[in-house]
DNA sequence: TATGAATGAGAGTTCATTCAT
DNA sequence: AATGAATGAACTCTCATTCAT
């Protein structure tokens, strides 16, 4: 108790600074979200009120401001996941952690859509890593009441994650809910087994720094 | 008759504008492939080996070149439906369509994901439209034979393409191979119904140019 | 003789590129010298009557620009010495010779001056080892006629000319021209030899490339 | 008496806020030299330990700390000019000042001599005032020895070593001294006068105005 | 008095697009 | 019809300087 409780973060911001960097955050996933990846670090900052050069202040450029914000989206997400574990009925408790976790995307879903080509794959990645324990849990009960197909694991859910997080917003809220119905149905016990292996976690941590370019000004001009 | 009989096709191009266009559209797919809807014109036309003002007498812009590769890609996905359709055994033709299809996805992957933020989906939709009566024949085979659920209409496969389009690519082939096996075993009857309705092709018009923007320009700027 | 004529410098520029080009250099002269090497590109652009973009054409960057400008300087300075060198009196030859370049420093004094600091240097050691011959030969000469102290190399006359340089402009005409006549002074023969040994070419490429450093980028930012 | 009695010079300052003054020129110098006349005041400051702002407290703008910087340089210099003027022999305490003058010069070369193109003339000018005196006195007896031509002056110091300065740290210790070898020949007693008269005070301070910009901020902007 | 934070005003560079050859 | 060149409008990021604590 004491004082120590309000000892968090990394260097204790001033009060407006700390309101300051929220500001930016929101402001970045509203106009991210409308505008995508390549809308100015300008206008970010002037929808949130303040001056460009107090976005530089708090963040190292465009790219840094746009991952802290889905780094928030990934806490909210392995929330979600927790609280999902803690469901007595497992399939339940599946059930609601998709919808839930989509509906988190849905709700900032062009930003979450269009990060992922930058860099976003690799927060889904560290998504699933702190996500996959309580999954597991959840994966275990269910398999063992019967009501899940006995070789889908935790990594499974990334790539379904993904899959129907592109689909989230195709209309508000009733279409994708018909695909999420789609994927349960493919997760119930079956005679055929899925193809393949589950991905291990090391080749989600791949794919994702493969694809979202950890250095986004790689890959850059040609010949000359 | 004479040459004027042959000058269907909207304005006849002399044979090296004819040239030019598609090896700019080549171009296009290549290097949009490799770096993004953020590639410059300029970079498209060097690779094709013409200059840029060539590509603007053949594109009014930037977004109706790769708009046309678009829909050569769309073209060829429509072959495939077709192709899918003539397969006697219905499940059979179904597998195969999709295997198809996220495989010519997948080849030009980076591109078509990329683009699909910008105004592919519209052109998942044409590729629908084209494809759903090819489609609905092949269903109509599978209802029959009972090899897949009742309640699954050709209308559902431009939200499972692009679903499974977005894991395309997630690692070579084998990955979304996997996924595609859950979608197809979620396919198959079952008990319980999918929830809501096969979406309308008007629905997805409409969410096509929702998502899609057809304005690139559109929301642009703000108070100032 | 006939077309080959024209076919001199690297890919032939069309008439008005070749036009904009040269008055792009004229203005950096005028505009850095008048404000130093912070004068801004879009300055420099406004003065030549282009737009910035068009001396991105031409030159990749700000820094090029400026090397250019100085590597027409060097040039002229080269033509100086030759034409010293040609001079039957040996004395006249040098006196000459330093009066006229340090003439042609003084009328773009300011801009040298500064440039020197950022890469200017580079160029200095570009003007002796051109100009070594030159120089030689007529030292060579003035050596045997006793007119010059035996102990004086061509490579000398870098540090004489930036040294002489630093106060040319100092006002107009006659201050430096009082101090050109103290060091041919101390050229004269003498019994005292000059300390030391003078430089070799190697060391005054070194001593450019130290001082001004070719990657401007370098020596940045801090602990942070 | 009582503390107000000590209060004397401008402004006496808290024993801290001293210490502070005296860290930030100290930082100035280091890292002005480090980096030339561009490095932030941030860095300056931080390098010194405290805040930009206090920097602000203390000294106008950047360029003023700049200068006070020189001003301290220009006092120590003036020191060495009478120790100089005591020495018993003219000519070995004509040669000791050049020495220990381009001496202090060389040890922050890069700062003064990025320094000079700002506003360093003026100073070069006070240094001259300052030491006018002292120089005259070792001067006369020079001249009354014989060991030096008849037609310089103590104003003649102020270019000769603004001269020199140029080229200090051309290489670390050794060239420099090769070229004040150079002008204390040429100051050797001779039959040829030197062209043009030596500069008056007058003069020297004119031209240190003219060309280090008393406004830094002159001069800037052109027709828009 | 000293600090952390904020800001206005660029600077350099890039690009989609249009003109002149 | 095709090219080389030109342009205007942005965009990212930096810095000297000023507020609010």
């Amino acid at each position: 108790m004491g004082v120590s409780a309000a000892a968090a973060g990394p260097r204790r911001l001033r009060a407006d600074a700390a309101r300051n960097r929220q500001k930016l955050i929101d402001a970045a996933a509203e106009v991210l979200a409308a505008r995508g990846l390549d809308a100015t670090l300008d206008d970010i900052a002037r929808h949130a009120g303040v001056n460009v050069a107090t976005a530089y202040r708090h963040f190292a450029n465009k790219h840094e401001l746009a991952r802290e914000f889905l780094r928030q989206c990934v806490d909210r997400a392995v929330a979600i996941a927790e609280q999902a574990a803690a469901e007595p009925d497992p399939w339940a408790g599946l059930t609601w952690f998709l919808e839930r976790t989509l509906e988190l995307i849905a709700s900032n879903r062009a930003l979450v859509d269009v990060l992922k080509h930058a860099y976003g794959a690799e927060h889904f990645a560290e998504l699933l890593q702190r996500t996959t324990a309580a999954l597991e849990r959840l994966l275990e009960r269910a398999r063992a009441a019967g009501v899940i197909r006995a070789d889908v694991a935790a990594t499974d859910f990334a790539p379904i994650l993904e899959m129907l997080g592109a689909i989230t917003g195709l209309a508000e809220p009733d279409l994708p809910h018909r695909y999420i119905g789609l994927v349960l149905a493919g997760l119930r016990p079956s005679p055929d087994p899925l193809p393949g292996q589950p991905p291990t976690e090391e080749r989600l941590r791949q794919v994702a720094t493969t694809k979202g370019l950890s250095d986004p000004f790689a890959l850059r001009r040609e010949m000359s």
